[in-house]
DNA sequence: TATTAAACGAGACGGTACGTCGCGTCTTGGT
DNA sequence: ACCAAGACGCGACGTACCGTCTCGTTTAATA
């Protein structure tokens, strides 16, 4: 009979992420505790501890474990359909309930907790702007973008005003301001000053 | 005698504010606690408690409070060295000890507390955006920027990279990303795909 | 009106004090905790941890303070009758239900807690040993004893065997034990062999 | 090779007592576990638990196990230099460190472990108490002792004082102490007052 | 100048959760 | 077959702060 109360192992973990994000949605980080996800896992604490070594580490590894393929690229040749097709996807899945505000308040613990934010970075972060990255360099070497293109910087200006956006300002984000986003990065804003002159003397 | 063991009203939210920052710069945000602050500044917790509402209201007003003129922009006419100047100031008050990592833990706070955003984004998020915008306008009133070009969009533009460096990567902060992203908004980011189709649909 | 929730200093003390004994009479001292005391009192741990450093020093002081007057022993002229009148409360408050088992608990936890044994001695062994010691002075003062009669070897042959029924073989005590003891303490065991032989070497 | 790093029954069951013992001297009974015996013995739990209910069992196999062939008295036909002899005995063994404190501890465990009481009695102390009563009985029976010499009592007032001082007031037991109670076991305690007298009613 | 009410420090209090320890049970894998 | 190793649910530990609540004690404004 596949009663069995309690297992082993992964059986734990498994079971341990899913109560975390169930609850981290009901009642939303700031109340979660890691006392409550062990009470309604039917963990203990320890079993807990023993894997994440705070309540943030435990909410990262359950937000990525829902990610497991990743929010990648269609690869349609065309660049900005591409672009816009992945932005649409991770705006919506991140930037909406349920796990919007969790993916929020996660990089709000970062801010506090050196660990969480390296984490983060390479497990999520990192990996998604390569992705980016990836596109864009295909593009460029296919003699769609310039060769002096800056992916780096296009990566910086496609994402900062939406965590921008997504953390500061708080306001909702649209599949219309993506699409504002993309047209300035590829089209430019237009008639411009005299930028060339040099700037007084480096940082 | 100046011994004066506690005194009165703006006094008191005075040694407060000043403790917080203190105390906040020694052990950081998530291991400052309004018991002890109180402690540090002879205060009982009530008097904190009359004042403000919680840890992140406190350590809010305690940074507003070192910044009361604001980070201004110079209007020397040209505008590109002004929006430089400026953003030069903010990254590094902002960017760096002392109150780099504040400036981060509360934005962080921000993330699970409607309260502090709301109070965040009116006492300083908004009132800094406005003045960028209001540069920009007046650039665009004397014709250096085209009549069509997007404020807000421009504001996001410089705004957005740095906020993702400071809170996401958490790379340090240098004048010259400063200037790349300054560049990029004025020059775009050179030849550039066919953007003028039509999005899919609205999001 | 009379509702007042909490109050302060002796008021908790005293029901801490109260539940301890309850509880611990359910429950028996193994069990119980100070989790639980807290719960029951509708106290919080840190207020029985403000007064007492644990458990065994708790129910010491609760058990002290059903004995505030202490087992006085009466003064009738009778050394005899005064003493069995005295042992006989003893026995009957400390030997039996509900209090010898948490007695009897409280020697145990001074057996690897020198604190308990300390304070247990301090506050109610010497106190009443002290006044056996006294009665049987008066006696001997008054000319009923010889003047080479040992009180503190006669206090320990009253004591002992009495400690060593309750806490080695755990019988029952009985009046009639008592009597026995009584009796050979001041009529002696019956005829003798020869002690007056020095013993070996001192220890 | 003799690495055999764990083999089985006796050889496990020693191994624990041994190590059991060990630990119990360097940090107390008190903070004695099953966890920590298991862990320096090279033993899993399991292995324990399969032969002792309790810490308490455990520690009093292990100390019995010191005792195999018991406190034995000699024969020598002088009755109080026997009794003196298996006293002084008794009293260096369990009366000081190393062994004192353990035994203390556990005589403070069987005040609330009744299963623990039972074996201790059944497997020490009866058998120490019958041994010294079977002296008493032959020096009676070849008529140095009155024939209404009580056994039972004269071996209550040997021991109880003993662990009276053992127990509750902790103080150093001497071997003049011993004696001073051999002296007025069998020398009485001097003139003595009416006793003969009738107590009131039975318990 | 004396009175009084507000603001204050100090800190006790009921709570919640922390992170840790050890319990006694269990499963796994090695010898 | 027995073992070590150790994961597991559980209960309690003792601690840290939370936010609320008396307590006197200043202190400054009123009478």
């Amino acid at each position: 009979m596949t009663d069995t109360p309690h297992r082993r192992g992964a059986d734990r973990t498994e079971a341990i992420m899913r109560t975390t994000l169930e609850l981290g949605q009901e009642i939303g980080y700031a109340k979660l505790s890691i006392e409550a996800v062990a009470a309604r896992a039917g963990a203990s604490k320890q079993t807990i501890y023993r894997r994440w070594s705070s309540k943030g580490a435990l909410l990262l590894d359950s937000l990525l474990s829902l990610n497991e393929p990743g929010l990648d690229y269609p690869e349609t040749g065309d660049l900005v359909a591409d672009l816009r097709a992945q932005i649409y996807a991770a705006v919506d899945l991140l930037g909406r309930p349920p796990f919007g505000p969790l993916f929020k308040a996660l990089i709000g613990e970062a801010q506090h907790d050196p660990q969480i934010a390296a984490t983060l970075n390479e497990r999520f972060i990192a990996p998604q702007a390569d992705k980016t990255i990836a596109r864009l360099k295909t593009a460029r070497d296919q003699g769609q973008l310039s060769p002096a293109f800056d992916l780096d910087l296009a990566m910086a200006i496609l994402s900062g005003p939406l965590y921008f956006q997504l953390l500061i300002t708080q306001e909702q984000l649209t599949h219309e301001y993506v699409d504002r986003i993309l047209n300035v990065l590829f089209a430019g804003m237009g008639p411009r000053p005299q930028i060339d002159r040099e700037p007084p003397e480096a940082q």
